[in-house]
RNA sequence: GGAGAGGUGGCUGAGUGGCCGAAAGCGGCGGUCUUGAAAACCGUUGAGGGUUUAUCCCCUCCCAGGGUUCGAAUCCCUGCCUCUCCGCCA
């Protein structure tokens, strides 16, 4: 959500700050509603002042043992209305919230113009694109040679879009995710975080996955309202939901593992074959809550150790900056971590870095108490994955392959996978 | 699943329908004292919002949502959560 105060002092800039990511806002609408805001919450803190007034005058009254009756018909019909007026101001506060939420973050002023992800920039590359002098195998391909990767059982399991994943490329997968939380944990200060793979309806509000998106999400229960996580954001990054966090505790960084579960509604078409994209998928997650003053600098960081991952495992990847209508909605900025993936000839996201400043935190009522001040103010949350679990795998097993269908295991991940350097096509 | 107890400020914990945004203690902050520190003593110390240049002033918040009342932390209803005992269980 984006903070009220900016819309009252300076609404055209946030008109033309919406229009970049082609958001119309309609200025005059929301002056409308919110000078008829004013009006009425006014006329009602009114009213509620003289109610005050007058229990307090019937209290004393009667405490000398006066006769209130007087008083009790002054008050005759303030509560009819005062209960209009607050139904009134209800209503109103409905409708600014209603059009407050759907209001997507404002772009960062280094995040370019664009209408889509061929409008992204890139920032850098690195790593040697490999070169095979044999006919390569794409993951599915792969897979099914070691019979480790089983898309028919998993649809007549669940249905499209899920795998089974077997023997030595289970444990591949398993491999990535232990090197990756222990590199975060040990060389980059994030803290191990286990937290539930449900959340409820106030939890998908704050990271601003509700009420706009709420078609890609599977929802596993009613009354309570209960979802699965699309991705571990939402539950770490709500862990500071309605906290003040000490001063001395900031910094926050915490790093989960947690399976993703997507209904990708809307991408029926889209990466059909293969682990790219399934409803169900790990991935590891790097999540910071920091000061306002150091967000851009832990958003660069954060971005840094997810490329790390990259670099330890010597794959070639690029970052690209997301242009404004690539952006997503609850982000001011953000990076992608593209991996190359040799059976697709192209580079596809692994990682997705973004600052969202304080429009998480003011959903989530997130603060921290600045020792300068004595007040508590917003905090800014920041992640990215650090790595999709699932298409880390994709890319280890189609940039390790060797002509005879092995699959070379990086160096970093040997000791994960009990010292073993190749898994064996036969 | 069965039975019971309870949710109050950063924490512990009192609270009779009106004088309660809330005793007391701890903690925090400021001061006195001290060369400095500790102790002691004194003072101060919740959040959000409205109006305002600002101060003042006002409103809301004692788990959440409804209700009763001139007036609710306090009474009533619903929900959520926590704890204890029993049962079951990885």
């Amino acid at each position: 959500m984006l903070d009220p105060h900016l819309f009252r002092s300076d609404l055209e800039f946030v008109q033309t700050q919406l229009k970049r990511r082609g958001c119309d806002f309609d200025a005059d609408f929301y002056t409308d509603i919110e000078n008829r805001r004013k009006a009425i919450q006014v006329k009602t803190q009114e009213l509620q002042n003289e109610r005050n007034l007058s229990s307090k005058a019937i209290g004393q009254a009667k405490a000398k043992g006066e006769d209130v009756q007087p008083l009790l018909d002054q008050v005759q019909g303030l509560g009819e209305q005062l209960k209009a007026a607050a139904t009134e101001l209800g209503d109103i506060q409905a409708q600014m919230q209603s059009l407050m939420e759907g209001l997507p973050n404002l772009l960062d002023a280094t995040v370019p113009e664009g209408n889509d992800e061929d409008d992204n920039i890139e920032i850098s590359r690195w790593g040697e694109v490999p070169e095979f002098d044999f006919e390569i195998k794409d993951h599915v391909d792969l897979g099914a040679m070691h019979k480790g990767m089983d898309f028919e059982t998993g649809a007549k399991i669940t249905g499209a879009r899920f795998v089974v994943l077997r023997s030595n490329i289970a444990r591949l997968q398993r491999a990535i995710i232990q090197f990756m939380l222990d590199t975060h944990t040990d060389e980059h200060g994030y803290s191990e975080t286990y937290v539930p793979y449900i959340v409820n309806a106030d939890s998908l509000y704050g990271t601003g996955q509700l009420p706009k998106f709420a078609d890609d999400l599977f929802k596993v229960s009613e009354d309570p309202d209960l979802y699965l996580i699309p991705t571990a954001e939402v539950p770490v990054t709500n862990i500071v939901r309605n906290e003040i966090v000490a001063a001395d505790e900031m910094p926050l960084r915490m790093v989960s593992h947690t399976p993703c579960f997507r209904s990708e509604a809307g991408a029926y078409g889209k990466d059909v074959r293969g682990l790219i994209r399934q409803h169900q998928f790990e991935k590891v997650e790097l999540v910071q809550v920091v000061k306002a003053s150091e967000s851009e600098q832990a958003h660069e960081d954060l971005t840094e150790h997810a490329e790390n991952i990259l670099k330890k495992l010597k794959l070639s990847y690029r970052k690209v900056l997301l242009c404004s209508g690539d952006t997503g909605f609850s982000s001011t900025k953000t990076y992608d971590l593209e991996v190359w993936l040799p059976g697709q000839e192209a580079y596809r996201e692994i990682s997705s870095c973004s600052n969202f400043k304080d429009f998480q935190a003011r959903r989530l009522k997130a603060r921290w108490r600045n020792p300068e001040t004595g007040k508590p103010e917003l905090v800014h949350t920041i992640n990215g994955s650090g790595l999709a679990a699932g298409r880390a795998l994709v890319a280890i097993m189609e940039n390790y392959q060797t002509a005879a269908g092995d699959i070379v295991i990086p160096e970093v991940l040997q000791p994960y996978m009990g010292g073993m350097k190749v898994i064996k096509a036969t």
